[in-house]
RNA sequence: GCCACUGUGGCUCAGCGGUAGAGCGGCGGUUUCGUAAACCGUAGGCCGGGGGUUCGAUUCCCUCCAGUGGCUCCA
């Protein structure tokens, strides 16, 4: 593709989609001028995915503004104008804005520094302040289309105008904008909150938004996690604790939670005394270290919880079980002397890799430092954040630093997980806290005999079970391996004859320790295997007058791999044990 | 919270000024069947809540609630 940089030159160089969706904001803010002319401009960016433009329009826009809008950008794409480019002095831009009518843009200019060239784009009767570079012809747009209309602030503050804008996305060809189409839809059938219904995993209802129900089928994933965790946290020398969840407002005011989180908090009364409900776990965990002594040679203290949080989110940021009011933490709080630090977090990230690598997730890291709220000094800050990157460091980490995104009370590290459409969650966190212990007043007797200070790490695996079961659902589209598989073996007969005999496999089934589910209705085996197929369960057993004669043979049909054919029965139950125990299928 | 849109039986959706319809699912029969949907019948809805306009509202208007996509904010 040639692409026409802002100081005339023209270069040919590899397709840049970013470059081609960004003459498509173009096109489409020239769209938008024609049709609905007095319409300010604000910003155009190319993304990830497509490509934006914001507008200050009176009323904003109505989906059927969008199709018109749609069509005039093909309008414009066929009329094949010439892209050009010009500088203007400082001055004379501005005036030509101001003339204009364009306040963003006025204020775009007026943050640039004062030697930028400040140059423009301009194609037809249509100009925009640019930086370029673009295509040379609106006929290079040949594959786009407009997806999404919603509401952003100006400049990304909430203090600032909301402003309309319009989604979009463009490709070099129909075919890849064809691809993309279909991989949104084939996104939207994994969805969580589908899935979630479908397979009766959990339900979400008008009497507690944001509040999840978990369902039977639901409870059975999340107790084979819990079981899971307990498992490796065991064998890294974790305890386990439960903490209250509602305790005194003096004890958040103590933590500093009353002053950097009270937002966040519900509260309640009991006995005219103010209380909390938690939305964190640490100052429980801290009054229980604080029962007793502690002696150096007892740390590290790792002491973990699933711990029930609450949080008061605003209602339009809910999301499926990806962002409710209430989720379970598997939380744990460490303690440690400074010397341990680097080892400690080592160790939680290298246990936060050994689980997402079970499920098979990519993830990446985030290093959030001091946050505007917060509370300690920035020397505690710098020590903390530096004791982080020590450890993301030792542990060979990629990172990007994400500022001022940090707890109030200590910097962290955040590991992210993807969902179906690309949209990154926060999930395993690692919080060094220098904060908590001197609130609270905590400390060890060290070797001297004197008293010192223990470190705090605060750390999440999974982050939120809610969360990461959402995560798992899309993951694995429903399709969960046999030990996370809600029903992991269903038994059907094939007719009334072998109803009895699907009985006894049933039987022996769950004795044996499987999650079974017997099909003994008088329908077709092909309806039940349908059924079964769409409960996306891993193992069916097809018996009919065949096993009957057997007796001890059954016909296994697998979700992912179809007809088995025949197999022992305690070969079966064995291969299905064995996936489950060892955690392999 | 903000912007836009949506809200009809368990699920997916049609109807859009004259007090509701389909498919799937459920239930009752018939069928007894070998690897992704047998047939017949039947029940089920204050059309999200409240208020208004109208002779009459699921349909139009206002408001509240909830959901969806974003923004902001966060596990």
């Amino acid at each position: 593709m040639k692409v026409l940089h802002n100081d005339g030159r023209v270069e040919e160089c590899d397709d840049d989609l970013d470059v081609l969706r960004h003459s498509a904001a173009h096109v489409l803010a020239q769209a938008v001028t024609r049709l609905h002319p007095g319409v300010k401009l604000a910003i155009g960016p190319a993304i990830d995915d497509g490509f934006y433009y914001d507008f200050d329009k009176e009323g904003g826009f109505t989906p059927e503004d969008l199709e018109e809008i749609e069509a005039e950008m093909r309008r414009i794409v066929k009329e094949n104008l010439k892209v050009e480019t010009y500088a203007l002095p400082r001055d004379e831009a501005l005036e030509y804005l101001a003339g204009l009518g364009e306040d963003y843009k006025v204020e775009l200019v007026e943050g640039l520094p004062e030697d930028e060239r400040i140059t423009f784009y301009k194609e037809g009767e249509f100009v925009d302040l640019c930086a370029g570079p673009h295509i040379l012809y609106t006929k290079g747009i040949k594959a786009f289309k407009l997806t999404g209309l919603a509401g952003a602030y100006w400049r990304g503050s909430e203090k600032n105008k909301m402003l309309s804008r319009i989604y979009g996305t463009a490709f070099f060809s129909k075919e890849d904008l064809n691809r993309h189409i279909e991989l949104i839809e084939e996104a939207k059938k994994r969805d969580h909150r589908k899935l979630g219904r479908e397979l009766e995993l959990f339900t979400l209802m008008d009497e507690g938004p944001g509040f999840p129900f978990f369902l039977p089928k639901g409870m059975v994933i999340r107790n084979a996690l819990m079981d899971y965790w307990r498992e490796v946290h065991r064998r890294e020398d974790y305890m386990e604790i439960s903490t209250p969840i509602i305790l005194s407002r003096q004890l958040w005011e103590t933590s500093g939670h009353w002053d950097h989180y009270k937002d966040n908090m519900y509260t309640t009364s009991i006995d005219e005394q103010d209380y909390c409900v938690k939305p964190m776990n640490c100052p429980g965990s801290l009054l229980i270290y604080k029962r007793g002594a502690h002696s150096y040679r007892d740390l590290p203290i790792r002491v973990g919880e699933f711990g029930l949080v609450h949080r008061h989110e605003r209602s339009g940021t809910l999301h499926g079980l990806f962002r409710v009011r209430c989720f379970t933490q598997d939380d744990a709080h460490l303690y440690m002397t400074e010397e341990q630090i680097t080892d400690e977090i080592r160790g939680v990230i290298r246990l936060i890799d050994e689980v997402y690598t079970k499920f098979g997730f990519k993830y990446h890291v985030e290093l959030s430092t001091k946050p505007e709220d917060s509370m300690g000094s920035d020397e505690e800050w710098e020590m903390a954040t530096a004791g982080l990157v020590k450890a993301l460091e030792a542990s060979g980490l990629e990172y990007k630093v994400n500022e001022g995104d940090g707890a109030f009370y200590g910097p962290k590290i955040d590991f992210h997980l993807e969902d179906v459409l690309g949209r990154t969650w926060q999930c395993g966190t690692v919080q060094l806290d220098f904060q908590m212990p001197q609130r609270f007043d905590i400390d060890y007797v060290g070797a001297d005999g004197e008293k010192h200070r223990p470190i705090m790490v605060h750390r999440v695996v999974y982050g939120s079970i809610e969360r990461f079961i959402g995560i798992l659902i899309e993951h694995y589209a429903g399709r969960f391996p046999t030990w996370l598989a809600p029903v992991q073996v269903k038994v059907m007969s094939v007719s009334e004859r072998s109803h009895d005999h699907a009985r006894g496999i049933a039987a022996a089934c769950k004795a044996a320790g499987i999650r079974c589910e017997l099909d003994a209705r008088d329908e077709k085996i092909g309806y039940k295997i349908r059924e079964a197929q769409l409960e996306k369960v891993p193992y069916m057993l097809i018996i009919g007058e065949k096993e009957v004669e057997s007796g001890d043979t059954v016909s296994v049909r697998s979700r992912d791999g179809g007809d088995l054919g025949s197999m022992a029965i305690g070969d079966l139950i064995a291969r299905v044990r064995e996936e489950d125990l060892d955690r392999t299928g």
